[in-house]
DNA sequence: CGTCACTTTCAATTTCTTCTGAAACTTCTG
DNA sequence: CAGAAGTTTCAGAAGAAATTGAAAGTGACG
C-alpha cells in the first residue's frame, strides 16, 4: 500500500509534537498550546480549528484558546480560503523568525515586569527613602543590599538591550551574529547518519 | 528606634522574593525554589535551614529539597562554621556567574533531550529508512517533513554552539561580549520616576 | 433580518504539581 | 556505643493549572 510512507509520517509528526509540547512544558508555555503550535509547523499547511482537535483529541474550548494565543505570540497566523467560511492557521515557517518571536514576548510578559518590581524595590530602599540623615553611608547592610538590586537590574537592562538589537531592528540581528562568528554551518558533526549538505536555507 | 532602617530591609527584600519567585514560575522553576534562592540571594549571607523555614514559612521537607536543588543547580553552595555542626548555604552573588549557570544547567536539561528527540524523529523517515525505493525524492511531503526537522535541528546546534562558547570556556563569553558591543554601561535612560543620578553603579 | 456556520467564553471538573509533616536515616560527640 | 543534632525521604493533603463542553456570541449570506 501507498500509505506506509504516510504511515511513518504521520508517526514522526506525532513524534514531534510530543516532544514539542514536553520543551514547552519546561518554559512556562503550556503543554497543548506548544503542540498545537508543533503541529502546525511540523504539517505546514493551514489547519483548522477541527483538524487540530481531531489530530490532537483536545476540545474545541482548549483548540479555540490555544490558537488565539498563538496569534497573540505572533506566531501563528490566520488563513482564509475563498469559498470557505472557516479559519485556517499557518505556522511560521522560519525557525528563526519564531525565536525571535518567542523571545521578544518572553521579554516583554516575563522580564520587564521583573524590571520594574525591582525599581520599586530599589527606590523603597534608597537614600532617599531613608530621608533623615540626608548621609547616604549609613547602614551598610543597607548599602550593600542596594547594591545587590541594582546588579541585578544592570544585568536586566543589559539583556534587554541585547535582546532589543537581536530581536527587532532590521529583523535578524541574531542569526546575522551566529552565522558571522561562525556558529552556523550545519551538522555540529557529520553523524553517522544524515549527511545531506546544507542545501536548503533562507525559507521565509 | 534603629529599626526603622532594619524594617525597611525586611520589607524590600519580601518583595525581592516574591518578585523573583513570580518569576521563577513564569520560567519553570518552582516558586518556592526560586523564592529560597531570592533570599539566599538578597540577604548575601549563608542561612540555615531553620533560617529558610522561618522566614519564608515553609516546611522543613520543602525547605531542605528547594536546597538541595539549588545545589545541583550549582547556584548555591554549602558552608560549615567551625564550632557549628548545622549547614549554612550561600548564594552565589555574581550574577553574571549566576546567569551563565542557569543556561547551561536548562540547555542540559531541556535543549538537550529535545535535540535527541529529533535526531530519532529525523531517523524514522530519512530516506534509509523507507529503504524500498532506494531513492530520495520520493515522497514531496516526506521530503518537507524532512526539511523541517533539518532546520529545526540547525537551529538548536547553533544555539547549543552559542550557548557553549558563552557560557563555558575562560567562563565569561556572553559578559564579555556585552561589555564589548557596548551594551554595559548603567541605566538605560533616566527613568521618569527615579530620577536619582547614578551614582552608585560597579556591583560585582 | 433570520438563519446558518462557525468561534469564543467560562464555570465545573479533572489532572498535575507542589507542599507538608512525621518517620527514617546519617553523622558527629562524649 | 548511646544519644543528640541535623538532614532526607515520601505518602497523603492542599493547591494550582489545564481541560472540557455546553451556552453565548459573531457576522456573512440569502
Amino acid at each position: 500500500m501507498a500509505n506506509v510512507e504516510t504511515k511513518q509520517l504521520t508517526e514522526a509528526q506525532d513524534r514531534f509534537v510530543a516532544a514539542w509540547g514536553k520543551m514547552g512544558t519546561a518554559w512556562g508555555i503550556s503543554r497543548t498550546m506548544a503542540e498545537v503550535h508543533a503541529l502546525l509547523y511540523i504539517t505546514g499547511e493551514p489547519l483548522c480549528t477541527d483538524d487540530v482537535m481531531e489530530r490532537l483529541q483536545i476540545s474545541r474550548g482548549n483548540a479555540s484558546m490555544s490558537l488565539r494565543a498563538l496569534l497573540e505570540w505572533g506566531i501563528v497566523e490566520r488563513v482564509h480560503r475563498r469559498g470557505d467560511r472557516k479559519e485556517y492557521f499557518h505556522a511560521e515557517q522560519d525557525v528563526w523568525v519564531l525565536f525571535r518571536a518567542i523571545v521578544r514576548e518572553r521579554m516583554k510578559r516575563e522580564v520587564d515586569p521583573m524590571r520594574a518590581s525591582l525599581y520599586e524595590i530599589r527606590d523603597m530602599t534608597s537614600e532617599r527613602a531613608g530621608e533623615r540623615g540626608g548621609k547616604d553611608a549609613k547602614d551598610p547592610a543597607l548599602a550593600a543590599h542596594n547594591k545587590r538590586i541594582d546588579s541585578m537590574l544592570e544585568f536586566l537592562e543589559t539583556m534587554e538591550k541585547m535582546s532589543a538589537s537581536f530581536v527587532s531592528p532590521a529583523g535578524r540581528g541574531l542569526q546575522a551574529a551566529a552565522k558571522i562568528l561562525g556558529f552556523v554551518g550545519g551538522r555540529a558533526e557529520p553523524r553517522p547518519t544524515g549527511s545531506k549538505p546544507d542545501s536548503e536555507r533562507e525559507a521565509g
